[in-house]
DNA sequence: AGCACGCCGACT
DNA sequence: GTCGGCGTGCTC
């Protein structure tokens, strides 16, 4: 290189990651000032806005060298370096380039999980363009000139560009005054540009540059007399304290001064370093304030009584901790076994280290519980991670995490991949819940990602779960995890007692409540009697499935989903579950004219209105994706005992601990088990132990009655024996026998996109591949579920007996589907799926 | 993804 | 003769 002049300049060459669907990395020059052997180290994972045709983007940097192949080539260079965002770790660097890999995803698509896109408005910064020469037609000459000539005006110029390092400025943020005419000048130049990039709050502050020489004219004037007493006092003050000690003049105006000061050279514009910012916000709700968690942590466990762990609990820690470096531990334990208490202790092992934790649980509905019992027992900063999240929130909790002190992060899939810095162990709570499979966009499995990630940052990773998925429990008897057993109840509470009815034997309590036995009607009723709660569990929301016409047998469908078509009460329609398909009831039926229309199957709204008729004093409460009943209000309701018979869905089986509840019924226990999917059984199983778990969790004894027209089937008998070990061998046989997961490894390919000539040729092209492909394979078959629109979904299958043979053939594959996806056709590969509609 | 380039059909 | 459709390929 013949530039080392001073060593103090030194040209790089970058590879980086576009947010682009991009298979790799494209390479950048980048020149550094400092000759630090580290400077190279801190690049990795860089934040950096980079010119990609006529667009600037910011991407990540993915490595850094010395030398390139390119070199010498048109390469184009790194605008800037963000250096107030915390480069990402590179760990999870590591999981970007797995789950691209894993899942035939771009990296530069995977990049968009970690991106740090808190987005708030347009940001401009300097051009680093301008200046350059530019290709002489006569129109950019004339610009050129007149940018140039606009600068020399911009006398701040050199004040901005030390502000700058690139620091994206929103308009208003700039501290001082800008005529509009200018800064639409500026934009029309091209002297600034506009981005969207991760915009922070700035705090600008003045320094005034020669202390010994006032000129005459600061002693005169208002505006400008005041603001020199003020820096006469001290040399720099905060915009904002500038603003506020001249609270008496209009803003404009002290913008105004403050801009002329600049230009005649008095002042001098600086601006702290990003997350200096954050230090003087605050969450007024956070038990600690971010300055406290800044001092060296001092971990003390809030617990007023001391936690006394059961023999069983303790076992399972030790386990845990005697592992050294990276180690999946599966820890099974039935609900109430006190599998929190073990989170909770391993964690606070590890906070202890100066570590940091992460916790991934289902859905952010029980986030906020669980939030308040971790806060509960630690004093160490404790952030929630979901979409919900504010952009301010969101930029606060990224700053925080990047600080690498010890903290708590607890949040959904997307949580993964938050900037923790220095990870100690990673905790995901229910792991067998299927809302851990992403169903869009990048369908990723936040639990097989989150060993991954513990796997990079050599930490331990704990799967808690009362029903392991069978490949879990797989993993475990082949020793890949270890298996944990917590087996009892610390609290002592005993398992309830558990009564099948028999559907075929047992009759309706009357003519009004249909669904609704007289085993089952008695028990509530005792229930009533003594003050205690019921809670019952049905499956289906809506009010009936559909509507049939007895005459004829006409069924309400819907038009795109060709699907059911579940009638609700409240809104006295038939509302389609898959899309936003909604149509009133006629009183005839469309097909024969007769009036003999009836609801067929029944949801939780039926099963409502059925209790009512029976129990009219009761106090009945639903809780279902229609009624508008909140956590937080369910559990006041709950614990007030302002409900009698709660009933609901899937919703109530999770994360709940109603002391007062001795019963639970199920109301169809068939409900979901004839859908085409291989792990219906297992879903089914997993929804029937939780249900059961909800009875009798404090010292009241608790009963689960189960309706069902199969009371010979495993899933059931397993669940309500509280026998883990019986259903999983009863299942495994099953898969084993159909070569099944965890026998077999599953891709779907989803093709969907407006019937056309395109569509046929892509289905053409592809059930040829599928008959000569050397894996077993099913389709395209068309999907269940249309979609609105013309729309229509096709889904291939393809099974596996290794993994290896499924990745090189989709590899193979891929390149056909890409070029198919260009032509409207979406192409979408699902690996390890879950639902097969 | 966005965008430019290029190659064929219907229009001022 | 051009405008504009979309199929194709590239972006450092």
């Amino acid at each position: 290189m013949s530039s080392l002049s001073l060593g103090t300049s030194k040209e790089l060459f970058v590879e980086v990651v576009l947010p682009r669907p991009l298979e790799g990395t494209l390479t950048y020059r980048l020149c550094i000032q400092h000759d630090h052997s580290e400077a190279q180290n801190s690049l990795m994972g860089a934040w950096v806005i980079v010119p990609l045709g006529n667009e600037k983007l910011l991407a990540c940097i993915w490595s850094v060298h010395t030398q390139s192949e390119l070199a010498g080539h048109k390469l184009k260079s790194v605008c800037a370096i963000l250096h107030w965002i915390k480069a990402l770790p590179s760990p999870l660097l590591q999981l970007l380039s797995a789950l691209s890999r894993y899942y035939h995803v771009p990296l530069g698509e995977a990049l968009n999980l970690a991106m740090p896109r808190w987005i708030s408005k347009s940001a401009y910064i300097l051009n680093p363009d301008r200046g350059l020469k530019r290709e002489s037609t006569k129109q950019s000459e004339f610009i050129f000139e007149q940018t140039q000539q606009c600068l020399e005006d911009l006398k701040v110029y050199d004040d901005l560009k030390g502000l700058s390092q690139w620091m994206p400025l929103a308009r208003n943020a700039f501290p001082f005054y800008v005529e509009p005419k200018e800064w639409s000048f500026w934009k029309k130049s091209s002297s600034i540009i506009e981005l969207k990039v991760p915009q922070i709050q700035v705090l600008p502050s003045f320094k005034w540059r020669k202390q010994d020489s006032f000129d005459q004219q600061f002693k005169e004037r208002g505006t400008v007399r005041e603001l020199y007493h003020l820096f006469a006092v001290q040399a720099e003050y905060e915009h904002k304290e500038i603003l506020s000690a001249l609270s008496h003049r209009q803003e404009k105006t002290i913008r105004k001064t403050l801009r002329s000061l600049l230009d005649q050279g008095h002042l001098e514009l600086l601006v702290s370093p990003a997350h200096q910012a954050f230090q003087v916000t605050q969450d007024s709700n956070q038990t600690l304030t971010i300055k406290d968690h800044l001092k060296p942590s001092k971990i003390e466990n809030k617990a007023q009584v001391p936690i006394v762990l059961s023999q069983e609990q303790t076992d399972a820690v030790h386990a845990i901790q005697a592992q050294k470096g990276f180690a999946v531990s599966l820890l099974h334990g039935v609900t109430g076994s006190g599998k929190t208490e073990v989170y909770l202790e391993l964690i606070e092992a590890l906070l202890e280290q100066g570590k940091q934790a992460l916790v991934l649980v289902p859905e952010i509905g029980l986030t906020p519980q669980t939030v308040a019992r971790f806060k509960q027992r630690f004093s160490v900063p404790i952030y929630a991670w979901h979409s919900k999240l504010s952009p301010n929130e969101r930029i606060e909790t990224w700053h925080h995490l990047s600080q690498a002190k010890p903290c708590i992060l607890i949040g959904a899939r997307s949580s993964l991949f938050a900037p923790l810095h220095n990870l100690g162990i990673i905790i995901v709570d229910e792991a067998h819940d299927a809302s851990y499979k992403q169903g869009d966009g990048i369908r990723y499995h936040a639990r097989d990602m989150a060993i991954l990630r513990a796997s990079f940052e050599q930490c331990p990773i704990v799967l808690g779960t009362a029903t392991p998925s069978l490949e879990s429990m797989q993993n475990a008897y082949l020793g890949k995890y270890r298996l944990l057993e917590l087996k009892q109840r610390p609290t002592g509470a005993t398992l309830p007692n558990v009564k099948i009815v028999d559907l075929r034997k047992h009759r309706a309590v009357n003519q009004e409540a249909t669904a609704i036995t007289y085993i089952l009607a008695q028990a509530i009723s005792e229930r009533l009697k003594r003050g205690e709660q019921s809670i019952l569990f049905l499956n289906r929301r809506g009010f009936s499935q559909s509507i049939r016409c007895v005459g004829c047998g006409y069924l309400f469908s819907c038009p795109h989903c060709q699907l059911a078509l579940p009638w609700h009460l409240k809104s006295q329609s038939l509302e389609c579950h898959h899309c936003e398909f909604k149509a009133m009831a006629p009183a005839t039926c469309p097909q024969c004219s007769a009036d003999t229309l009836a609801h067929t199957g029944r949801g939780t709204e039926r099963i409502e209105q059925q209790l009512l008729s029976l129990f009219p004093k009761a106090k009945i409460a639903r809780l279902d994706q229609d009624s508008s009943l909140g956590p937080q209000e369910l559990h006041n309701l709950m614990h007030s005992d302002q409900v009698d018979i709660l009933i609901g869905t899937q919703m109530v089986t999770k994360g709940h601990d109603f002391p007062r509840v001795t019963l639970v019924g199920v109301i169809d226990a068939d409900v979901g088990v004839d859908l085409p999917d291989f792990r219906a059984n297992e879903r089914s199983y997993q929804l029937l132990s939780q249900v059961a778990g909800r009875a009798g969790r404090a010292q009241l004894a608790g009963e689960v009655i189960v309706q069902t027209y199969r009371p010979q089937e495993e899933r059931l008998l397993a669940a309500m024996s509280h026998d883990y070990q019986r259903f999983f061998l009863y299942e495994m046989t099953l898969r084993e026998v159909l070569a099944y997961p965890p026998f077999s490894y599953l891709a779907n390919i989803r093709i969907q996109g407006p019937a056309s000539e395109h569509l046929d040729q892509t289905l053409q092209l592809l059930s040829q591949y599928v008959r000569n492909c050397p894996l077993r394979g099913r389709g395209p078959s068309i999907a269940p579920i249309n979609m609105s629109r013309g729309q229509q979904r096709w889904l291939i299958v393809l099974i596996a007996e290794q993994r290896a043979e499924l990745h090189a053939e989709l590899n193979k594959l891929k390149p056909l589907l890409k070029k198919q996806s260009r032509l409207g056709v979406r192409c979408i590969i699902d690996i390890d799926p879950i639902d097969f509609f």
